[in-house]
DNA sequence: CATGAATGAGCGTTCATTCAT
DNA sequence: AATGAATGAACGCTCATTCAT
């Protein structure tokens, strides 16, 4: 009986107790984006949040742990994008799996700015959240690459910069949306099609041509 | 006589008052670029660049002024690259070109890293000192672009979405640099070597094969 | 009927909140004693009480409250040991006198260090909780001192200075059991050795040698 | 020329700092004797020595350091107190010490007491600025009755009691004083009657007649 | 009556800036 | 011109207390 009356309880307080949590993190994250973490004050976040000041400290620890509450959900949506993904052996397949990391990406645009900018200039948190991703980014883009390149499917190249500029170009495409000077694409056509002028210029760059064939 | 008399040891005094200048702004720009302009405190200025804190009110008067100097040298600098491109016709201007952009933001890589963080988070920052010359590129690049479609020597393409590609083309394959991860290019040949992998990647992608031919 | 009805639930009633109310100052009384009335928050009484933080201001109005209830009690469980105080005459008296002083000191030790320990550095409570009963004590041993001198069986002394002495010889046999260092005696026995040696110091110091005769 | 040219506003700075630092220090001692550590604020502390808040933070690091600078000079205070300690051989020489501690004691009143505050509900305070010192008095003490009772100039005894006991009694003769309830004595003479009076008590107690002879 | 959640007031501390020398 | 010393303003954070449930 206590059981079954506590229970519902206790559940509806930890959903009560992750969407304040939720909260705070979505107002700190807008934050941290449009003027980095360390001149966004715990007045600021409060406020944001429509919170007391010392409210925040019922759900972090300290304003770094919020940062790093961020910075883990991001690194984590990351992850599953990554997660995802099997094999490449299609142009379509190439388009689908970057539509979909833009989709992820898009859907919380000013915690990806926020990790940016704070990965840029402290090398604790590059280190923890993504150094080793990134490293493992390399590496499948590597092995793909590497793939397509012994089917004759692509040019011989200098791999690692080969992967590195395929980053690139993804980064580039949307750093204006990442950054708050363009809105993100509209709608789920927009995005696709956006996902495939970047593809359309990882493959082909400005100038050549490039022929569909059965593989990339 | 005045003049006689005071001249020399003016100048003397303003190369010796530019000469602090600089060390401070040097020390100034390394903690900006490693630690993000609000995280570096004026003392740690002061110690970076010997001299007692109160003295760098002699050269700035205030340490967002020291950030400004920084960032119109950087961008001045930028100006100067740009001031002198021309004319874009053989492959091997180009790859002149961004031999000569690098040349000049790996002498100054901290500069650099410290005007990417801030114009990353602070928007003024981004409008005064990043905005127009961005658009400005932009611009040059796309005329390039449409020169070169329309003498059938690039694939017809949405132009804007092209000249974000070049830029971010360039800036994959420099980022580890300015980031501080990686070290410039040892000599200037590693240098010219890593403008002409760009260049191929810009022109021709990963995929492509692209003919040398009178034009680009 | 009212009366009728409610009385035995009322006691009831009133014996558990009695009940709290000790577990609540029973948990102060520790932590003040070990930490000090101002380094004890009301949220580690709370844990200690084993009880919601909220709860205890439903016992109390306040955490001064909490305090001034332990320094009540201490200080009127030695009126109690005062006020059987009636007449000595013989050295045994004394011993016993003194044991039944310690007996209840050792009863609850932490009450007796948390009322030191504020009492050291806090004027009101000094004021409010000692001050009268360390000049009653005082004035009840000058007046046996007095009677002792005139009978011949003491010397002449600065009585103030003997009712001191007297108080801080007792005092000093049992400040490191006060302070926490030594565990109290284990054994009534031992208590009451205690004692005795306590009244030796008293009466004959170092040195000297006492003729028990029929008076102290 | 350098050297004698900087050398003497050096010392004049030097000396300087630490003018402000004991004007520091001994506000906070008061404080801290009359209110207890935690309970006072550095707005107080910098108040009563009518500096700036932040100003306090230039000579030291941390509210903390304050209290250990007080401590460690108390502490510092009782060894050079201890360390004349030779040898004592007659009463004489036993007031004199006596009456050389009072004197040291009653200079800085509130350091003794903010020391006694502290360690009384702080067990690191007392670990590490009274227990050794407590020990090594009570073994110095020890050793001086157990040569005493050999002499049979004292009665054998529980000389640990015995060694406290002499603490208790010259504790009890000045803890009005420490508790800044009674004034120190007014004068040099005043002072050593009371030294006088305590070496009495410790000798020969309330009752006792104690012959002076060549020993103690 | 019991409590988790919320908070204003105020804490110890930092820091860009000023000022006397 | 250069600086050590000083500081007000504001920071991140704590805590005794209140309140809705």
């Amino acid at each position: 009986m206590d059981d079954n009356n506590q229970s519902p309880s206790d559940a509806r307080r930890e959903r009560r107790v992750q969407r304040q949590k939720r909260a705070i993190m979505d107002a700190a994250a807008h934050l941290f984006a449009e003027q980095g973490y360390a001149s966004t004050t715990t007045k600021e976040i409060a406020e944001a949040a429509d919170v007391g000041e010392s409210t925040l400290y019922s759900y972090f620890q300290s304003k770094k742990e919020m940062l790093v509450a961020i910075l883990n959900e991001q690194a984590s949506m990351f992850d599953v994008v990554f997660g995802q993904v099997k094999k490449i052996d299609t142009r379509e397949q190439m388009v689908t799996i970057i539509d979909t990391g833009l989709e992820r990406l898009f859907a919380n645009v000013v915690y990806s700015r926020a990790l940016i900018a704070e990965a840029w200039t402290n090398d604790e948190v590059f280190n923890h959240f993504v150094a080793n991703r990134f490293a493992r980014m390399m590496e499948l883009i590597s092995l793909f690459l590497n793939r397509e390149i012994a089917a004759g499917l692509m040019r011989p190249m200098n791999v690692e910069m080969g992967a590195r500029m395929m980053i690139a170009v993804m980064l580039g495409a949307i750093l204006p949306i990442l950054r708050g000077i363009e809105p993100p694409p509209s709608s789920v056509d927009e995005r696709r099609a956006l996902a495939g002028i970047i593809v359309e210029f990882m493959l082909t760059g400005l100038a050549g041509k490039f022929d569909e064939q059965e593989g990339v």
